[in-house]
RNA sequence: GUGGGCGUCGCCUAGCGGUUAAGGCGCCAGGUUGUGGCCCUGGAGAUCGAGGGUUCGAAUCCCUCCGUCCACCCCA
């Protein structure tokens, strides 16, 4: 005997009949439960993770102002040829990572993937180079790239960055450099490596780029697909390959140290004694080569001393030929970038310190339909007077109340009810002793103003 | 873009062909009449990521997609 029971199949096209009938009504609709998600690679910070944040902001821009650094903001979107051109045409973040889109009027847009070439557009844009030079700036900004996402890496993220922007004197490359060194000391970040090297300028680099083909030219079958493929499309990534294999050959690549000219040789030295004589430990590092073209002698880059990948938490370079590039006359710049959300993970995984959450001075808890008033009243006068203040509803009970009291932290709770109405008294509980007193009304606000210390 | 692991209440986890899908945290409500944190009791909360398939029967097996994590790539 069959049963009544409609096979699967049938009963889930019952059941689709069924929705989409619902999802006809629009009213119906709006009541589903949908599921809106962040974008994936982006992430909200909520507010258990502000303290952090907070943290690294204080540390920035206060370092910031004593370097004496000024902030500058430019659009989250710009002109999308500022960063094919900037940032170089065959860098992946332009190839593949930015996120380009066209507006209404049909121009050209991206989200900005990085921020040195913004801030040089801006430096360029309002006349900078007319002002005392070097120009010093930083700036605190989302960063998009459209990457697949893993741990310390987003599709949104925020870069912390600097830029001096018309000096092209060693002690700017050192006083940068000291700026992020100093931003991870003041977070209280141990176990970090400065890597520092020079990748010369126009004058000495072809030279070595031809060396360092001719010494790879006839190993090629020796190496990964990577590093057939950087070969051609950017031979100085060569040397930072991370294939086992890879590394005998790369042990015996031309340094490009001995190819430097005698320039930028004289100015990577005096990078160094700067950074000596400010006491910053750098390591050389003659494979650390960067990713953006604009780059050019001194390039740096801040990493835990744990696990290799995307690990490194800021890093930057001169860029004497950027502002050229943009249209600029010939300037010379340094800057860095380092990424927020990174810091943040080593300042987790090193077990620093932050603040607790913001926690209400006073709860005011309203025991009585009468009280609500008053009980209002109370907490905005608190709060005229600065005093975190956060009510209770009346809907719940008393001891909702005070359990709520208890779960934010308050120090104390003010109870409010038919007794105190009667009186124009609240009775004030000292949430950690359990102590309690009457007190007038008028006298609340003066006495959870001085009062700090006890209860 | 390439390769791999994983997806069960808000969070952490059990279950791995037939269970009313279990527990902890958190949340809510009680433990007598106006009071928190501990304890006790109860409750709400999960179409087991989504869609398809195999099967009498699927959270459990297969496929696709999505998400997430890891490595590569790249970078902060």
């Amino acid at each position: 005997m069959r049963t009544t029971v409609a096979p699967p199949g049938r009963r889930r096209g019952v059941l689709r009949l069924a929705a989409a009938f619902l999802y006809a009504r629009p009213e119906v609709t709006l009541l589903m439960a949908h599921e809106y998600k962040a974008p994936r690679g982006t992430q909200d910070v909520t507010p258990g993770e502000q303290s952090y944040w907070d943290l690294v902001w204080e540390a920035a821009s206060r370092l910031c102002a004593v370097f004496g650094y000024g902030r500058i903001e430019t659009p989250i979107f710009e002109q999308a040829v500022l960063f094919t051109r900037g940032v170089g045409e065959v860098t992946d973040i332009v190839q593949k990572e930015m996120y380009v889109f066209q507006d209404r009027g049909g121009q050209e847009l991206a989200l900005r993937p990085e921020g040195t070439a913004p801030v040089c557009r801006a430096y360029l844009e309002h006349g900078m180079q007319n002002l005392q030079q070097p120009v010093r700036l930083w700036y605190w900004t989302p960063i998009f790239r459209y990457d697949r996402p893993q741990a310390g890496r987003y599709r949104e993220h925020h870069q912390f960055g600097a830029e001096a922007n018309g000096d092209g004197d060693a002690t700017i490359d050192a006083e940068v450099i000291e700026l992020l060194w100093r931003l991870c000391e003041e977070l209280g970040l141990s176990r970090l490596t400065l890597n520092l090297n020079s990748i010369g300028d126009p004058q000495c680099r072809p030279a070595y780029l031809k060396a360092l083909r001719d010494y790879y030219g006839d190993k090629l079958h020796h190496l990964c697909a990577d590093c057939r493929a950087r070969f051609d499309r950017n031979p100085l990534r060569l040397l930072d390959c991370k294939q086992p294999g890879c590394q005998p050959v790369i042990a015996g690549a031309p340094p490009i140290a001995e190819y430097l000219c005698t320039d930028c040789a004289a100015h990577f030295a005096d990078v160094r004694s700067y950074l000596e004589t400010a006491a910053i430990p750098y390591v050389l590092n003659p494979r650390l080569v960067r990713g953006l073209d604009y780059y050019t002698r001194t390039v740096f880059e801040v990493q835990p001393l744990q696990d290799g990948a995307q690990s490194s938490i800021g890093g930057g370079g001169r860029y004497d030929g950027l502002i050229e590039q943009l249209g600029g006359r010939p300037t010379p710049g340094i800057g860095f970038g380092s990424g927020i959300e990174r810091i943040i993970i080593n300042l987790k995984r090193q077990g620093v310190p932050v603040a607790e959450a913001q926690r209400p001075r006073v709860y005011i808890a309203v025991q009585a339909p009468a009280a609500r008033v008053p009980a209002y009243r109370l907490a905005s006068e608190l709060r005229r007077a600065g005093v975190p203040a956060t009510t209770g509803s009346s809907e719940r009970s008393l001891k909702a109340q005070m359990r709520q009291a208890g779960a934010l932290g308050a120090t104390y709770a003010a109870i409010i009810g038919d007794r105190e109405v009667a009186e124009g008294t609240v009775t004030l509980k000292h949430l950690e002793n359990g102590s309690q007193t009457s007190v007038p009304v008028s006298d609340v606000v003066s006495r959870l103003c001085d009062d700090d210390t006890t209860g």
